[in-house]
DNA sequence: TCTGGGGTCCTAGGACCC
DNA sequence: TCTGGGGTCCTAGGACCC
């Protein structure tokens, strides 16, 4: 049996946390540039915030609905969260972190009644953190996924589901036509798997329900859509068929990207935060233990200013040999915003991306074929290389402790009329403190 | 004025191999 | 008239997730 914990409105909740002023307020929580809402209480839900919709748009509640708005707080966010998931790993043999908010824990071999081992948890995670949480509990994780969207809307929606299945919900202990009712109460998009475009497609033909799904032919979802569909399918009918990954690899790729807190027109702008956004790839390459063989970046205008010119550079520059060295990486970055700017654009967004990614320590030979090195010298190739992982090495030792960019590649702040720029950088206005994890921005209790 | 920042997997099609 | 029959690898794009 496989479970689904995951904290409700996580990063409203670890807001509230800290600032009891929020509770019961609609709250959301803003992304960067304080641009869109990224969170939101049930009360902000209840007052028609969608998911990701601009902060200009709602703006208006503030005055008229006492709506709240902070800036998003990662670190925060991120601590509360290895809290949580560390007391979850006590309940289960195996657990797979599937977001920053959720896990999935397979009880396998564990014997009793595990709804009550659940709601056990949930009380320990408000207990020790602080942070409310639902439990779906199924034989396969679709089901598991189900079940904690069903304990959610139960808790949520006090009249329109049985009491019992608030909070901690098992459909491995729901008989069959009760299960099929609830099938039938959920619309398809509302599976973990089924997007817009795929619920759309499924409406048209004639699938709407959950319960509609379910009893669909698995071929013919796999002939007219896809393999994963089919998978969604036999899931929902209790075949396992993704299984769970309590051992995951490192990344496969490593974006890091920003839009602007104000456009960017010049390229030295363009080179500074690009050589930004690759140092901080490159620290969470060497985080991973990686070395990247190629280098992604783009900078590119606003879509959404429809009256600006527009302009998106985007390009992968190959590298010759796979580094995790700051150095190389963000030179190859800031190389490529050279041959690609264009002057006249108001540039919004920018980004790097670290990719075909390999296991650091897998040192290829080379084949010298310049020709300038003396026989016998190809060890030298080794030797530097061990030389860079210790600067490197060093640096992430210097910027954990005197804080990020203490030291830095000199492009990451480039300079006019003497004076550092950072004009991208972005706005965070309304950011709480970082309560766990910064001393000088620890809570006071007054007594 | 103002629109997030990360990730994964699958598929189709082209280049190329024998 | 009539033009094989397998493969692999890579990439771009599309779908999804939170």
């Amino acid at each position: 049996m496989l479970a689904l914990v995951d904290a409700n409105n996580m990063y409203v909740s670890c807001e509230r946390v800290f600032s009891p002023r929020l509770r019961g307020r609609p709250v959301v929580v803003l992304s960067s540039n304080d641009g869109a809402c990224i969170a939101r209480s049930n009360e902000a839900k209840a007052l028609g915030v969608k998911m990701a919709q601009p902060w200009f748009q709602v703006r208006h509640l503030e005055k008229t609905q006492g709506l709240i708005a902070v800036s998003a707080n990662f670190e925060l966010y991120g601590d509360m969260s290895s809290r949580m998931m560390a007391i979850e790993a006590r309940y289960a043999p195996r657990q797979e972190i599937y977001s920053i908010d959720e896990s999935f824990l397979d009880f396998d071999g564990v014997r009793g009644d595990l709804v009550a081992l659940c709601r056990d948890m949930r009380a320990a995670i408000w207990r020790e953190v602080g942070l409310p949480t639902c439990v779906g509990l199924g034989p396969t994780k679709t089901l598991a996924k189900f079940a904690n969207h069903v304990a959610k809307e139960a808790e949520r929606k006090p009249g329109s589901y049985p009491r019992h299945l608030a909070q901690v919900c098992n459909v491995g202990a729901i008989d069959r036509p009760a299960l099929e009712e609830l099938f039938a109460a959920t619309e398809v998009g509302d599976i973990w798997g089924i997007g817009r475009r795929i619920s759309a497609k499924l409406n048209e033909s004639g699938i709407r329900t959950v319960r509609e799904l379910a009893h669909s032919d698995a071929a013919m979802l796999r002939k007219q859509f896809s393999v994963v569909l089919e998978k969604t399918l036999l899931e929902l009918r209790g075949v396992s068929c993704m299984a769970l990954d309590d051992q995951p690899e490192g990344r496969q790729q490593i974006l890091v990207s920003r839009s602007f807190g104000k456009a960017v027109t010049s390229i030295d702008g363009i080179v500074e935060a690009v050589s930004e956004f690759a140092a901080r790839a490159a620290e969470k390459l060497r985080q991973q233990g990686s070395m990247a063989s190629a280098v992604n970046v783009f900078f590119t205008t606003s879509p959404f200013r429809k009256n600006d010119r527009q302009h998106e550079a985007n390009v992968t520059i190959p590298l010759v040999r796979p580094t995790a060295d700051t150095r190389h990486l963000v030179g190859a970055a800031a190389g490529a915003v050279h041959r690609l700017f264009r002057p006249g654009f108001s540039y919004a967004k920018a980004g790097v991306m670290l990719m075909d990614l390999q296991a650091a320590g897998v040192q290829q030979a080379e084949l010298d074929l310049v020709g300038d090195v003396e026989p016998g010298s190809v060890d030298t190739v080794p030797a530097k290389s061990s030389n860079q992982a210790k600067l490197m090495a060093a640096m992430d030792t210097l910027n954990r402790r005197f804080g990020r960019d203490a030291v830095r590649i000199a492009s990451q702040t480039a300079v006019s009329n003497g004076a550092e720029t950072r004009s991208w950088s972005v706005r965070q206005e309304r950011r709480t403190p970082r309560y766990t994890t910064r001393w000088a921005e620890m809570p006071w209790v007054k007594c």
